[in-house]
DNA sequence: TTCTAAATGAAAAATATTTTCATTTAATAA
DNA sequence: TTATTAAATGAAAATATTTTTCATTTAGAA
């Protein structure tokens, strides 16, 4: 799905969002970038154009299209880091996108994907985390 | 690898870190419970036991637990959130944990997984994220 | 015991994120 | 057009998270 203009400024208007300059900006920013961008990455970006977009306008423009769908968030939400002991390099989640329960399972085929990679990279694997997001029944239940 | 006390204070001891009390409490801490701690989490769980134990007690006790391998850290790094444009939940990354160094690869096989889990649990699956860690080639030369 | 490198806690600094609120503006309909 | 208004903005403050600094304490070795 290649982000366009006019195809943003149509999901915005569905959901009565409008589409400000400022948003334009931020969405460009984004979608002319390959890389994972941080909240300051983009603010960055944009500002050394725009000196006058605020961080807070950064924030709450990411919310929205990634609530949309038009962007996706990696690794969201607040603080994300966590701990646990130590089952070196293998974790494998199943989180719920609306109550955030964590649920692990064990069981991945992931060895043979490892093993290319590797080759194919030079990387050294060491571990690995795998996360489905999803709806949980409970959750799937509430939606209606 | 049960995480007894005694291999602890082995390990600590080993790269000449010292066992103290703090330590200990930390350790138990998560050494007793099977989920995904945040710092503020375990400084809470701390806290009420040990009230003089502060925060950056904490946060110095991670990190050395987390670079000896005794326990694990999940999403780590300061704000690991960042956003990118819409590959709708099909995310898959190699992470070089010395230089940080993130690389995208394509073709993962997780579609059996996926459906598996999804009837076991009745998830309704959205996307994953496969993050596989290691060291890039450059690191692992300089590691000599 | 004594000694010392390592660890601690308090406070402050640095970041990251959210909330509040007065002002401005995009979109729509006269 | 112009008027209307719900939505968006930026500044500032509030909150939350993480790191740094430093004077004091302590674990562990001798
Ligand atoms: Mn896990
Ligand atoms: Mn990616
Ligand atoms: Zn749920
Ligand atoms: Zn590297």
């Amino acid at each position: 799905m290649r982000l366009t203009e006019r195809k943003v400024a149509a999901i915005l208007r569905q959901h009565s969002y409008k589409l400000t300059p400022q948003r334009r900006v931020v969405i460009q920013a984004i979608a002319s970038n390959q890389d994972h961008l941080t909240p300051t990455a983009i603010y960055e970006r944009v500002h050394q154009h725009h000196p006058s977009i605020g961080f807070v306008t950064i924030y709450r423009t990411l919310e929205i299209l990634a609530q949309l769908g038009l962007i996706c968030e990696l690794h969201a939400g607040g603080s994300c880091r966590s701990y646990t002991i130590s089952a070196p390099g293998h974790h494998h989640h199943l989180i719920c996108s609306n109550c955030s329960r964590v649920i692990d399972f064990t069981g991945c085929e992931l060895g043979k994907v490892e093993q290319d990679l590797s080759s194919k990279t030079g990387f050294r694997i060491e571990g690995h985390l795998l996360e489905f997001i999803g709806l949980c029944q409970a959750c799937q239940r509430e939606a209606t």
